[in-house]
DNA sequence: TTAATATATAGCTATATGCTTATATGTTAA
DNA sequence: TTAACATATAAGCATATAGCTATATATTAA
């Protein structure tokens, strides 16, 4: 299969921007299952806005795209960015993120007051 | 293909040094041929100290190795690291630096004073 | 040994980054 | 409309980063 290349410079950017843990973290999980900011909020030790500004300067990028479900926005990864192939391609050299999956799942955010 | 995976604090890691422009650029300018640091003050428009702390951090991570030969240091990506195929795939998604090669060639600092 | 060349290290500075708290905006339900 | 909840934005701060210049170290050749 013939990958279309990225140039330098924007693959440098989404590099840099995967050079973070949680971000990285986050594109992983979102590689499994949308979330919203509150399901991220369970399994990052860190306040709300810092999430949002993670998802933003993602959002930014073209690499994870929103979508509003009431009050809720939920992320997902944008399959249709170029930089989705690259993506793909990094998240299979790290491990799958069972465990965070799970603390979302058990604590399901969005259940809370019976939604 | 079954990849084994990186932990996600030094996947984040390798990704930040290989998102920087002129480090990603070398990375994928060593995956064509070794070089040393004259070679590449030739195309990157910075301080040879620049040059040096780039590789440095390269070659902290274990992403390249040198070699003495000389008077010169011989850069070139460690194929042992557990980070060789992470790389790799992501060099796939970025043009080759057809025309930084070149350059090099061209120039052939080492050769100046006829060593 | 001395000079020339190649590379590394130290120390400095400006800018970028990631976090925080406070506050604004948007949505739902009473 | 008001209260509660979800998310975003603004502003500030501490640290990290990438560049620079000056200088040290290592090698080669005279």
């Amino acid at each position: 299969m013939l990958k279309s290349t990225i140039y330098v410079d924007r693959a440098a950017t989404v590099l840099k921007l995967l050079g973070d843990k949680t971000r990285l973290t986050m594109v992983a999980i979102l590689k499994q299952r949308e979330c919203c900011v509150c399901e991220f909020l369970e399994v990052f030790d860190m306040s709300q806005p810092s999430i949002s500004q993670h998802l933003r300067k993602l959002k930014d990028l073209g690499v994870v795209k929103e979508e509003r479900r009431g009050q809720w926005i939920y992320y997902s990864l944008n399959s249709q960015s170029d930089l989705y192939g690259l993506i793909e391609d990094i998240l299979e050299h790290i491990p799958v993120q069972t465990e965070k999956i799970k603390q979302i799942e058990n604590s399901n955010p969005t259940l809370r007051c019976g939604c």
